[in-house]
DNA sequence: TTTTGTGAACTAGTTCACAGCT
DNA sequence: AGCTGTGAACTAGTTCACAAAA
């Protein structure tokens, strides 16, 4: 086993997709280790959830060595490694801003607490919904204290649900408090400083996009 | 003017990137149209927004010569182009599939119905759902009676957003009804027939892949 | 034999840089 | 002068194909 292969501290700056594809394998992966399966080559994994061999294994490869030559990926192993990786090993807090019906809906998303992120809390600027909570039971809390609360009940992970006109303001406000990445719904671009990360999930442009291949009329089975 | 430059017909498969980038770039004709701007560059364009100004240019001149040189582009018709090109010029029609949380969310996201999209209900296999509506005001239909209702009430757009494992009967359904656009909320993914556009908006591989650029310390500015 | 890990080849997407129009 | 439209150069991402390991 030589061990450690790449980059030695293990940068070398991954994209985007390929930190999306480690998602998904570690979702496939989940569902052969519940139906008791104990192996898996990168062909097999390929072939039931519509991805390519190659690129499976040059993904992986990337983190180290975690095959068997002849064999494939032991599941239960290659789980624990990209559960390693991925950072879920460790609790991920989550605070949502914007107690809205968007903000309500998500702190109560069950595909959230099942890989261990935790909501810490909904955090909105209306006094009137302060103090409520969410049906599932996540507590509102007053956007105005979040400075003061993140310092007992610090957040790694922000989820901007709030009017576009307000999402910059918010952004400003919570990387200040030390948060470094953000998910964000509302429409329009985020600026934040070098060191943040923000992941867009731009509802407009998606149904726009969707509609600009109705309308050409050359829509195809991609995902 | 020589018109129409490519492609004839227009076909030459234009990219999912290209097509998001066309709904960002309306976007922003629509904030600059709102403050009274009549004609703006390539270059500003991309300064106020933080975009490419080549890519500009190119993604535009890939539909037709829309630019004047030595001026810009004149804001109120690069933006009756683009809402042709992105198909907002019709009414586009969308029914939202699972009246749990995120769906009642969906159906009253201000956001759908400012570009046009017309929401023309909820669907639900839950008996007791049945004939409520959303806070908004959004019917909620039997999705056993939507194959019946699509004939009178077609739709171009379906939303998912049932649990996962109900998601991939509903998109066959939908898809038999002649559907060909899907906005996918739920995990993992679907299987549809060449022709069919599907959009994921996988909220845990986002938040996954958020905590990967945690875990690893290299976050980066990047959206 | 099977299947990994990986250089090499290929494909897609972005940016540069400039000819040519206004 | 200013700015578009676009070929050419470049960069990023994917797939191929095979040597080496079990």
């Amino acid at each position: 086993m030589p061990g450690r292969n790449k980059g030695k501290f293990g940068n070398d700056q991954v994209s985007e997709l390929t930190a999306g594809r480690l998602s998904v394998y570690l979702r496939c992966l989940n569902a052969l280790d519940d139906e008791g399966t104990k192996t898996v080559s990168s062909k097999a994994l390929a072939e039931q959830f519509h991805l390519n061999a190659a690129q499976i294994r040059k993904d992986l490869a990337y983190f180290g060595e975690f095959g068997v030559r002849g064999v494939g990926y032991y599941v239960k192993e290659l789980k624990r490694h990209l559960r390693q990786i991925l950072g879920l090993d460790r609790t991920v807090r989550v605070g949502i801003f914007g107690a809205g019906n968007l903000g309500m809906a998500l702190a109560d998303y069950p595909g959230f607490r099942r890989e261990g992120f935790v909501i810490v809390g909904l955090f909105d600027a209306a006094k009137a919904k302060v103090g409520q909570q969410s049906r599932g039971g996540v507590r509102i809390f007053d956007v105005a204290d979040f400075k003061k609360m993140v310092k007992k009940e610090p957040i790694d992970i922000a989820v901007v649900a709030v009017p576009a006109a307000a999402a910059q303001s918010v952004v400003d406000e919570v990387v200040s408090c030390g948060v470094r990445a953000v998910l964000n719904f509302s429409p329009g671009t985020l600026k934040v400083p070098a060191g943040v990360r923000v992941k867009n999930m731009d509802l407009t442009v998606s149904m726009e996009s969707l509609s600009f291949f109705l309308a050409r009329g050359d829509a195809d089975g991609r995902a």
